[in-house]
DNA sequence: CTGCATGCAAAAACTTTGCACCGCC
DNA sequence: GGCGGTGCAAAGTTTTTGCATGCAG
């Protein structure tokens, strides 16, 4: 049976507040700020639970600790080659691919995980900056 | 200046005839054979030199550790959710979802990185094994 | 009260790196 | 023989875990 903590409710509201996808390390430092006594431990061990029980997302980065998403309805992540930053990208349904792959494959496609990558527009060349909302 | 070594070229030879993606662990094992005195740090080295000449690939793979793939012909990966192999997935080019991306984003999509999940022939429940070969 | 959650610290898992020596070119 | 590669070991990075205590139900 899962209890109550001040803690976990703590994280899940800090990730549903933001768009950046934090670290692990970015919730404690943040988290901090509320729970002076919080551990690292804990703040993994929550996010894992979070991610269980299907209320936050898990990003794995390569290179890169993993980074969290509190925002759990399907959509894709952009990775900026540049900078780093991690973006939200909202398209269409991409679902096709699985049975693409499917086809071509000796088993069961259940599903995919992908993201994109290049440059986000601060860090493109100067020129083009409208201010389209990733966010 | 990139001397030759033969600790390389064995390792390069090693991913080269394989299709099961081994970790830099099951390298070090194998290369072991051959050389006993290599060192892990030798096997890390060169799998990341052979990455940064394009002569091998990186799979990154959440959780665990990284896996190498001798074949840089573009294909896709599959990873059963069962038993942890990666298969090799061969299909016609999705990289239209690149354009699909880019319209929804401001930025440049530049590519992706997609990998397929699901049950491989193995884990499959049985009455269905025809020998459809991944490698 | 019972037992899950926490804080702390140690350890695990994976990868990189400093340094002295070795061996290509 | 000069300089990149190696072996070894230490250290770095990220995540997990054991244990005593705290707090929700």
């Amino acid at each position: 049976m899962i209890k109550y903590s001040r803690q976990r409710e703590s994280i899940k509201n800090f990730l549903t507040d933001r768009c950046d996808h934090p670290t692990a390390e970015t919730v404690y430092e943040n988290i901090r700020k509320e729970y002076p006594n919080i551990s690292l431990g804990t703040v993994y061990r929550n996010l894992s639970l979070l991610c269980e029980l299907g209320e936050i997302k898990k990003i794995s980065v390569s290179p890169g600790p993993d980074r969290f998403d509190g925002n759990i309805r399907p959509h894709y992540h952009f990775f900026c080659r540049n900078c780093g930053r991690v973006y939200d990208i909202h398209i269409e349904s991409i679902d096709h691919i699985n049975t693409i792959a499917d086809a071509s494959f000796n088993g069961s496609v259940e599903g995919h995980v992908t993201h994109f990558y290049g440059l986000c527009k601060e860090c493109m060349p100067k020129g083009n900056h409208s201010d389209y909302i990733n966010c």
